[in-house]
RNA sequence: CGGGAUGUAGCACAGCUUGGCUAGUGCGCCUGGUUUGGGACCAGGAGGUCGCAGGUUCAAAUCCUGCCAUCCCGACCA
């Protein structure tokens, strides 16, 4: 098919938009493929629209490939399924809550957990009917607070959600091994190196859970990467490895020390090493490994917070980092989920008098001690390890005090930061952290919703059995932004070729009148006969140094162009792509266009 | 939700400090002409509630107050 520049609803922008930020934002919007219409809303243009169909169509194929079915929901949802989950009320001011002239709440559907159980659960009652895999492609809405990097994050978005339903957790797992595999399948088609990280399923429920990010910079989602082996993981998800303990035989007896004017970490080593009397010992510092000075690594950091429990109770929490490290909030919260962190305010402080801001140290924390704090350290300190921490009286630290001899706590928790240059958990190399988008997700979610909604089937045995549901996602909008971040140089996009638009852009680059018109004209039409969508710039009066940038920008695979070649019978072919150009004499070209499309 | 910035034509921006005559520039768009291999040129033209509301003033794009929106950083984000 023929598809003119002349009539196309196309306009491209000379300036990038002042709004745009990131590269796909900046290109689709100045190349003509999308406008925004509504705060994190997007209009999709002709151009746009192509694309978005085609990543559709990809997921479409690969899904129905692996046996799941395609159905289509409202998103327009009323609120009773969500009251039965809670995700009325959990899924807090991010939902898209509105009445009907009746006053009757509904919701504009975040993602369809809900609907699809109840779907199943309304026609399905036996054990021969599962497994089933369901899936849809539709726009979702999610009041974000903060939409932003033109379609990569916005509140109205296409996504591609299905969901598994199995009698039991061999058959989740066969079903949750079919989409992985699908995923694998329609991210390479899509032209997205997606690497696949280990995920916290978080409030979901559920066991297995990976993410699918495609490494970039303009990524929400930042997950670690060993460089040696094959370890990927989520910041929230990374372990650190078991830490060997140490042999404290040689440490000193603590003792605690004057440390006047020490408020913060480093003026406190500082203070350490001006001291001749305090030498380091070997069992001191688990961290760090230069000998002779003390460092941040050598101090054990208690970090307090409150914990909000789903009941609505709140209890204190210290948690032991060495003091090189912070505490990773976004880690936190996952290893705490369900319950949710708060700070541990002023008043929190007055109403437990026994802590001394600044100074707060392992012989208050715990929950057999009289302020019955839960205590929890960071893997790091082991036992044997020495440390330097707060002695629980102003100005007062108290050193080498060994983990196990004298102290203990109530447990291990792996929250501080993760740092590039950490080690890997599995094999000890280095751990490079990156940024990615997340493009897909995988997981089990097991029972909870069945259970709630009451999904229920009759096993062979004549009784009633729960089922069990994965849930599995693509970002199907977020993946043209996503390609677009990916395949771009400074001049455009550069589409792959299983979702461009067109597949070639023909440029008449000669005068009017002459022989380029017909030429290119010739060329548009077998090309066209032969089953490719070939965008031809026809437009009159347009320079061609106009119809050069704009072919960059609108970044079709392959670019011909018929100019001042014509007249010694050759036309010239660029592959976007690979960078080249070649010139070709006229009756080669339309079978090499082809081939190369193929 | 906290911090910062911005809002003037389809796009990019100037003008605002120090209020004043018809609100400007480039790109894009329309008409005519000249051009035609790297975002052409000449001439003429269309297009604006200066984010919204209120206030100060003889007079407001400009000063004041409130609101709204957008972008960036952070918080949040199945």
């Amino acid at each position: 098919m023929i598809h003119r520049l002349s009539t196309l609803f196309v306009r491209t922008l000379r300036d990038d938009p002042a709004e745009a930020e990131v590269p796909s934002h900046r290109l689709l919007v100045r190349a003509g493929y999308i406008r925004r219409a509504a705060p994190g809303g997007y209009t999709w243009l002709p151009l746009g629209m192509r694309v978005l169909q085609r990543v559709e169509q990809i997921v479409r194929e690969e899904m129905n490939a692996i046996g799941a079915q395609e159905v289509h929901f409202p998103a327009l949802l009323p609120r009773e399924p969500y009251d039965a989950t809670g995700r009325w009320t959990d899924y807090g001011p991010n939902l898209f809550r509105l009445q009907d002239r009746r006053g009757v709440d509904y919701l504009l559907g975040p993602t369809h957990e809900e609907m699809f159980t109840l779907l199943v659960k309304d026609l399905y009652g036996s054990y021969k009917d599962l497994p089933v895999w369901l899936y849809q492609i539709q726009t979702k809405y999610r009041d974000e607070a903060r939409p932003r990097a033109g379609l990569l994050r916005g509140r109205e978005f296409v996504m591609k959600d299905s969901y598994s339903f199995d009698l039991d957790d061999d058959g989740l797992q066969r079903s949750y091994d079919a989409h992985r595999a699908a995923y694998v399948k329609i991210f390479a088609r899509l032209g997205l190196d997606v690497v696949i990280v280990k995920a916290m399923s978080g409030a979901m429920g559920g066991s297995a859970s990976e993410e699918f990010l495609s490494p970039c910079a303009s990524g929400e989602d930042t997950f670690v990467r060993c460089s040696a082996c094959d370890y990927r993981a989520n910041t929230e998800a990374v372990r650190i490895g078991t830490v060997p303990a140490i042999d404290a035989s040689g440490t000193p007896a603590a003792r605690v020390v004057d440390t006047p004017n020490t408020p913060t970490i480093q003026t406190l080593v500082d203070l350490l090493n001006g001291r001749d009397d305090l030498r380091r010992t070997p069992s001191d510092a688990s961290a760090s490994g230069n000998a002779g000075a003390w460092s941040a690594a050598d101090t054990l950091k208690n970090v307090l917070v409150m914990l909000r429990h789903p009941d609505g109770s709140r209890t204190p929490l210290a948690i032991g980092v060495p003091g090189d490290r912070e505490v990773d909030t976004k880690r936190l919260e996952a290893a705490v989920s369900p319950a949710e962190v708060d700070a541990f305010g002023d008043a929190d402080f007055a109403s437990r008098p026994g802590l001394v801001k600044g100074y707060i140290g392992p012989d208050v924390l715990g929950e057999k001690k009289p302020l019955g704090i839960r205590y929890l350290l960071d893997p790091r300190v082991v036992a044997g390890s020495a440390w330097v921490t707060g002695a629980n009286e102003p100005g007062h630290h108290v050193v080498h005090l060994v983990h196990g001899r004298d102290f203990t706590a109530d447990g291990v928790i792996d929250v501080a930061e993760v740092r590039d240059t950490d080690p890997c958990p599995t094999c000890g190399s280095h751990l490079r952290i990156e940024r990615g988008i997340e493009m897909g997700h995988v997981f089990q979610l097991g029972r909870k919703y069945a259970e709630v909604l009451g999904l229920q089937v009759l096993d062979e045995k004549g009784k009633q059995r729960v089922v069990t549901m994965g849930s599995y996602g693509v970002g199907v909008s977020r993946a043209v932004a996503a390609i677009a971040e990916l395949h771009h140089d400074q001049l455009g996009l550069r589409w792959p070729r299983s979702v461009a638009p067109m597949d070639v852009h023909v440029v008449i680059a000669g005068k009017p009148g002459d022989d380029t018109g017909p030429a290119a004209e010739a060329l548009a039409a077998e090309l066209s006969k032969a089953g490719l969508h070939v965008l031809l710039d026809d437009r009159d009066g347009v320079s061609p140094g106009v119809r050069f940038k704009d072919a960059e920008l609108l970044g079709m695979p392959m670019i011909v162009i018929a100019g001042r070649g014509v007249a010694k019978g050759v036309l010239e072919v660029r592959d976007r792509i690979a960078g080249t150009t070649t010139e070709l004499p006229i009756d080669q070209v339309a079978a090499h266009v082809i081939a190369a499309s193929a």
